[in-house]
RNA sequence: GCGGGCGUAGCUCAGCAGGUCAGAGCACCAGGUUGUGGUCCUGGGGGUCAUGGGUUCGAAUCCCAUCGCUCGCCCCA
């Protein structure tokens, strides 16, 4: 009996144009990360489930149903990790990383999550994040959301996003808010959506972003939390957004952005774009003072946000082409093998070349073209003799001799593709 | 988990008031052109028409189910 040969719901093969979009969206990340000065961290696909569970909320949607949950052969309860900050932030208590803060992180890879697949929602995707922990001030949350900026401009996406930025106020403004929130809600639920329903029991404040032309009505007429921030959770998010005014990056305030778990406080702030259909977060994060404790950490401050590679790759207008080779085309017996020489030779000094196992002159040259190639040489009986080697430009089609002492030489300077290990 | 749309060659699709309906373009292979590509010409390989069942003399075409894809709700990056 053969296996099933389609790859599971909401996962997909990665291949060509489409990898190499990953690898951009990845590599940008990855590079503005360091020059930020952000270390990178590479931590297990799974974890301990009561890593998310307990961090994520018992309640969430996430934990509740969307984990890969599993019993391993010694009997653990482990999950494929179904978003970054949990794992790293275990990850920096677990290593001692944590007894020099602030301590900035990069991560990137897969994350799991069994959700009915949609535009930009499958259920291996992957994310680029950030993390910075140990960092209380309003600088950190700045420079997370500077960095976010940064990257979709690097990207060349930045135009068609725009930054959507709320606060949530430190621990008790947020209680209380979300007290008087609820007692509203309550005093109007017969007017509220069935979803709606749901959400005031697990997570009140997911109320104010419904969709539901219902709920919108009852969400009009709530208590707003700006009422209820404290002078000093007024002060942080007025110092955040004097920050980002002052290095120009543009956002809008947008009350209703919320977090459902509860250890986010204060700055929380989305990219979003309208080109995705539903899923139209592209970049979202904030901060989460409590979330280090609450692990069992030290008392330590967080402020962080992960980016979607899928939704970023799809967003972006051009992909970085494949390395033109270099084809080395050998014409008769003897000049075969001196090719295989050669071609080590030049991939030894970096270039990238591509010598077919078979076949005539013409067909090589087909294949080049196919292939793309941006150069070919030709390698015969008058060369060998010569102890020359012909090169064609294949754009122009004008060919030179060349010594093959000089070969690597020239190819170097007309920038023939190399791929440096 | 709930709704809508869709599944025909590797890819993009045509064919669908049931009766040469198994096709086109691109891609691929071979030859024209065994010391030279992109154009062109000729020929060729490829499809259980997603799968299973039903209706019918006859189904890619109609019906049902399943699987998958896709869009939205939900959730979220």
């Amino acid at each position: 009996m053969a296996p099933r040969l389609q790859p599971v719901r909401g996962t997909r093969d990665l291949v060509g144009e489409e990898l190499r979009r990953h690898r951009h969206v990845v590599e940008t990340g990855r590079h503005l990360a360091l020059r930020y000065g952000f270390e990178e961290i590479a931590t297990p696909i799974f974890e301990f489930t009561e890593v998310f569970a307990r961090t994520l909320g018992e309640a969430s949607d996430v934990v509740t149903k969307e984990m890969y949950t599993f019993a391993d052969r010694g009997g653990d309860s482990l999950t494929l990790r179904p978003e970054g900050t949990a794992a790293v932030v275990r990850a920096a208590i677990s290593g001692g990383l944590l007894r020099a803060p602030p301590l900035k992180l990069f991560y990137q890879g897969p994350m799991f999550r069994y959700e009915r697949p949609q535009k930009g929602r499958l259920r291996q995707f992957h994310q680029i994040g950030v993390e910075i922990l140990g960092a209380g001030e309003p600088a950190a949350d700045v420079e997370a959301i500077v960095l976010g900026r940064h990257l979709l401009e690097e990207l060349g996406v930045a135009a068609r996003t725009r930054l959507h930025l709320n606060t949530l106020g430190d621990p008790e403004s947020r209680a209380r808010y979300r007290e008087a929130l609820v007692a509203h809600l309550e005093a109007h639920r017969h007017r509220l959506s069935a979803d709606s329903l749901r959400r005031l029991e697990r997570n009140p404040l997911r109320v104010l972003d419904s969709k539901d032309p219902g709920d919108r009505e009852v969400v009009a007429t709530a208590p707003v939390l700006v009422d209820f921030l404290s002078a000093g959770s007024r002060a942080f998010y007025a110092e955040v957004r004097a920050r980002l005014a002052d290095l120009g990056v543009p956002f809008v305030e947008d009350p209703h952005l919320v977090r459902g778990l509860d250890y986010y406080t204060h700055t929380t702030f989305e990219f979003l774009t309208e080109e995705l259909g539903a899923q139209g977060a592209v970049v979202a994060g904030g901060r989460y003072d409590g979330l280090v404790r609450q692990m069992g950490g030290p008392d330590l401050p967080g402020v962080g946000w992960a980016a979607g590679v899928e939704r970023l790759a799809m967003l972006l207008s051009t992909s970085p082409p494949p390395p033109r080779p270099t084809a080395l085309v050998p014409i008769g017996e003897a000049a075969e093998r001196e090719a295989w020489r050669l071609a080590l030779a030049l991939r030894r000094a970096g270039f990238v070349v591509d010598l077919a196992y078979r076949g005539g002159p013409r067909p090589r040259m087909k294949r080049a073209d196919r292939l793309g190639c941006r150069f070919a040489l030709f390698l015969g009986e008058e060369e060998l003799a010569a102890g020359t080697v012909k090169l064609r430009d294949l754009d122009s089609g004008a060919e030179t001799a060349l010594p093959r002492a000089r070969l690597s030489a020239e190819l170097e300077r007309l920038g023939a593709a190399r791929i440096r290990s």
